[in-house]
DNA sequence: GGGGTGCATTGAAACGCTTCAGGAAGAAGC
DNA sequence: GCTTCTTCCTGAAGCGTTTCAATGCACCCC
């Protein structure tokens, strides 16, 4: 019943436990014939490696330990994938922690990886962890922030271009010849929010002929979207925006059910819409939703590997990798206006 | 930079290492005087307690291992993010192991698993691991199935009857005046798609004037949906069934855009649709979609409590906790057939 | 046959923590 | 003044692994 230990695997196989640790880890210094029996007893046994001890003498652990921001968004599991898979490849473990927006389990994650050893941490912050995770790195244990820039640049970063991508996205419903644009979403507390509106404005401002107003949401959930749209479906059509640029898929799938369903307005004919991320179910609404969409899988890998460098060479100067979002075009945003 | 261990905090502190631990672990036998210096220099040297070290002088680890089916599916998302909150109730963390189907990264896991000695293991299994896990357990370390049940019942389980499910979305289909129903799903390999289309066979049986149509699909994925139902809207019309049971959400997704976009075909009038599992866009497509809801996060959390009490106490007998779904009616089967 | 060379194996130390038997010192009881 | 309690603290053992210097041992070369 209690675990067998190399201890007992060495006794069977009539050799020291030394011998069975390399085994285990070096088998190519130990004789086929003491390998074999070793092996055997192992199996007869059932050992399994305990993974405390080793990693107690180790010093350190193979695990990465990953903080997300929001464990229900799509962009945010895959790009853990991702990451997971990245970290498979090099023999590591990510262990995954959501902080679900919340600083307290931010900070519980961060106390638990310390705790553990892990050899680095990827993270997209919500509160000012800032001089925690410096004191964390002063102990050795790399970090790196994901979807966020550092704001003094001292921590590594992996990152994408939100407002180029508000900019692409807004220049794309300005080119299929929309001129009164809105923006919905919300809280502009939240980064990427602020930066995609930065961007529309900067593809507005080049042009005297645009408009573009700001409609602003509670937060990026379906709810909040298909209250604005029902909103903009009542106004009469002479004061309704011809296009939409949502902060993100979310918002944007509650505005065309806003819009469809409540005002019965055709989308892309009378207004075009365009939301943001693409996640797997923007492809999906009953109008193809066209969405910005973030090289999400990428974001996860690099991150690991730049993490894994600087746990190799923690002299490493701190990189900085953003990413351009791409433009994917839909039935939302298709054709012309009216 | 190396860190700081309790050895040093001890001298700082200038007491013995025993005092050091007594602070962290049991402060009301400790003097305040004592606990205060040594709390200081614990503070001042950033001392971090090692986990390893910890696990491997108690024999396990505060984890729990979850194994889950589809990393990419709401549904097992929410579970695993229920099942966190559980075992952070109870002091524990739970390291996700996402086995996306593949028998050997599930078998990866349940390496990892066993060599960190977690407290015990929720798994939804793809292969058969039957005998592995039983081996498992007899290591002392106790497994609950989740949302499978054990064939041989000697594992503990918690589980939805998808059968009533399925059921319960046919009656509903039939009690609202269709007649022609179809059901849409696939691969049958998979148990919960069986069930739910052996729950439709139960419903309809009790009735003569009710047939019903079987339609396979490859994967329960929104493309595949889609398929099926431009198929169905390019039927006449007097072939065309006017209900359609889908075996999951996302098939049911896939079904509406089908039937709206390529056919013009008028939900719920023409045909009503109904889902499976309630994910969050059921609600956020643009014909909102009726489903069956299944108490995911309470799933999640039983799991949790069964495996924390077995895991106490390694003698108690298997239990198997069954819940019933819940149908939830939304605009894409209301009203009668025309 | 003596000394060198390699290979396979051994045994003990070390990783950092918790626990526990025991000791020091003072208070209380007779 | 002696024992008996309490309270607080110490010191060492031990968890299961890896690692490394040391030891055999066989073989080869001169």
């Amino acid at each position: 019943m209690a675990a067998a230990n190399v201890k007992d695997v060495a006794a069977l196989a009539r050799v020291s436990i030394g011998t069975v640790s390399n085994v285990l880890n070096r088998p190519e210094i130990v004789s086929p014939e003491t390998a074999e029996r070793v092996m055997q007893a192992i199996e007869k046994l059932g050992f399994v490696r305990n993974d405390a001890a080793r990693q107690l003498k180790a010093g350190r652990s193979n695990a990465i330990g990953l903080v997300l921001l929001d464990g229900a968004n799509p962009f945010f599991t895959e790009m853990a994938t991702a990451a997971e898979d990245g970290a498979a490849r090099a023999g590591f473990s990510v262990i995954v922690g959501n902080s679900n927006e919340k600083k307290d389990r931010e900070s519980g994650y961060l106390n638990l990886f310390e705790e553990q050893r892990v050899r680095g941490i990827l993270i997209s912050p919500v509160g000012n962890v800032a001089p925690r995770l410096r004191r964390i790195r002063d102990h050795g244990i790399p970090v790196v922030l994901v979807d966020r820039t550092s704001p003094d640049s001292s921590f590594s970063s992996v990152s994408v271009d939100d407002v180029t991508g508000g900019a692409v996205a807004v220049t794309h419903l300005i080119d299929s010849g929309r001129r009164r644009i809105a923006f919905v979403g919300g809280a502009m507390s939240i980064r990427q929010v602020s930066d995609r509106l930065q961007g529309a404005r900067i593809a507005v401002g080049m042009r005297a002929d645009v408009s573009l107003e700001v409609i602003t949401t509670a937060a990026l959930v379906v709810s909040e979207g298909r209250e604005a749209g029902r909103a903009i479906a009542r106004r009469p059509a002479s004061e309704r925006p011809d296009a939409i640029f949502a902060a993100n898929d979310l918002v944007a799938i509650g505005l065309l059910q806003g819009l469809l369903m409540e005002g019965r307005i055709a989308i892309p004919d009378q207004i075009a819409v365009i939301g943001y991320d693409d996640i797997p179910f923007a492809d999906a609404s009953v109008v193809a939703l066209s969405s910005i969409r973030q090289p999400t899988r990428l974001i996860g890998e690099t991150a690991v590997e730049i993490l894994l460098e600087e746990a190799d060479d923690p002299t490493l100067e701190p990189r900085h990798v953003v990413y351009q979002p791409e433009l994917v075009i839909r039935d939302s945003s298709g054709g012309p206006a009216a």
